[in-house]
DNA sequence: GTCCAGGGTGGCG
DNA sequence: CGCCACCATGGA
């Protein structure tokens, strides 16, 4: 057991950074249950990231953390963080957010969402992310977290996220309770797991560029456009990345219709995503997933925070 | 009851 | 290419 205070480095709303819809495992575990986005009596909000549980809370320009080891192991970068290592990393304060504050201050949307100010974009473990979105297909924040809540509890007492050798020899049946959309997600999850097993490294697309992580990522089957670029915005350090869902693809049609020439607001062709993911990519470059983050928080109704 | 949620695949023209 | 059926949970 660690606990300590952290000197935040760069503009920070650590509530809304966790509960935005990126991460999914932040909250209360009680009682053998998980509620998410709950903080505990203490104001700590709780999650299980690399391998370690972590709570933290957040009073002025301090994150006051308690985590069960000093030691986080990021498979990405192949280094073991201590804990203030951690922090800076995880929230990327190797990143200056007044630099975006300064974009979205002189355009006519983004200034708006500029309530939604010290959303940072995390970078969280690369499997664990890919699985939680091959869930997120047509879901709900909260059926997504409870599904990577209950897969965890499947593998250990401590909530730890399963490894791939763990997913892999797991049937369909066996994970019946997951309150996911399609039986197909499941089956994803579980191929994906093979792959890995089967040497596909995914920590290795670090270091690739955009076009060609995103290309490897796609041709896996049950992750396709959307759901690879979570997994590289959210976990692989690629900021160029724009994942467009229902609602990013209702606020491009919404404000950006004119710009992209489009004409009626259904569901994107192929063709169509990597259109309007290119020209925001184009637009606003490492920021591109960062501005998509606000464009979301702004289009999502004000149920949490 | 109806509507919708951080989608993806495959088949057909 | 574009379009479309299909998949088949749970909360508001």
């Amino acid at each position: 057991m660690v606990q300590g205070k952290f000197k935040i480095l760069d503009d920070l709303d650590l509530y809304k950074t966790l509960t935005c819809g990126q991460a999914f495992r932040w909250g209360l575990y009680r009682d053998g249950k998980f509620s998410y986005a709950k903080l505990d009596g203490e104001g700590f909000i709780w999650s299980i990231v690399y391998n370690n549980f972590l709570a933290l809370k957040q009073e002025k320009d301090y994150i006051y953390y308690k985590s069960s080891s000093d030691k986080f192991y990021i498979p990405q970068i192949g280094k073991t963080l201590n804990i203030e290592e951690f922090l800076h990393f995880y929230f990327k304060f190797d990143k200056n957010i007044t630099e975006l504050y300064r974009i979205m201050e002189k355009d006519r949307i983004l200034k708006d969402a500029l309530i939604h100010r010290g959303i940072r974009i995390l970078r969280q473990e690369p499997f664990e992310t890919t699985i939680t979105f091959i869930f997120s297909a047509q879901n709900t924040v909260y059926n997504i977290a409870k599904s990577v809540y209950l897969l965890s509890k499947k593998y250990s007492k401590d909530l730890i996220f399963p490894t791939p050798e763990f997913i892999s020899k797991l049937k369909v049946e066996d994970l019946k309770e997951l309150p996911v959309r399609f039986e197909n997600r499941v089956i994803s999850a579980i191929e994906f797991s093979k792959h890995v097993l089967n040497g596909f490294n995914l920590y290795k697309l670090v270091n690739y560029n955009y076009e060609l992580a995103h290309q490897t990522l796609t041709s896996i089957k049950g992750i396709g456009n959307k759901i690879a670029d979570c997994i590289l915005l959210f976990s692989l350090d690629f900021d160029e990345a724009f994942p467009i869902d229902v609602h990013i693809k209702n606020m491009v049609f919404k404000y950006y219709r004119d710009e992209l020439n489009l004409k009626e607001n259904r569901s994107l062709t192929d063709k169509e995503y990597k259109t309007i993911s290119a020209f925001f990519r184009r637009k606003y470059g490492k920021w591109a997933g960062w501005v998509q983050e606000y464009l979301y928080a702004l289009s999502r109704k004000p149920d949490i925070s």
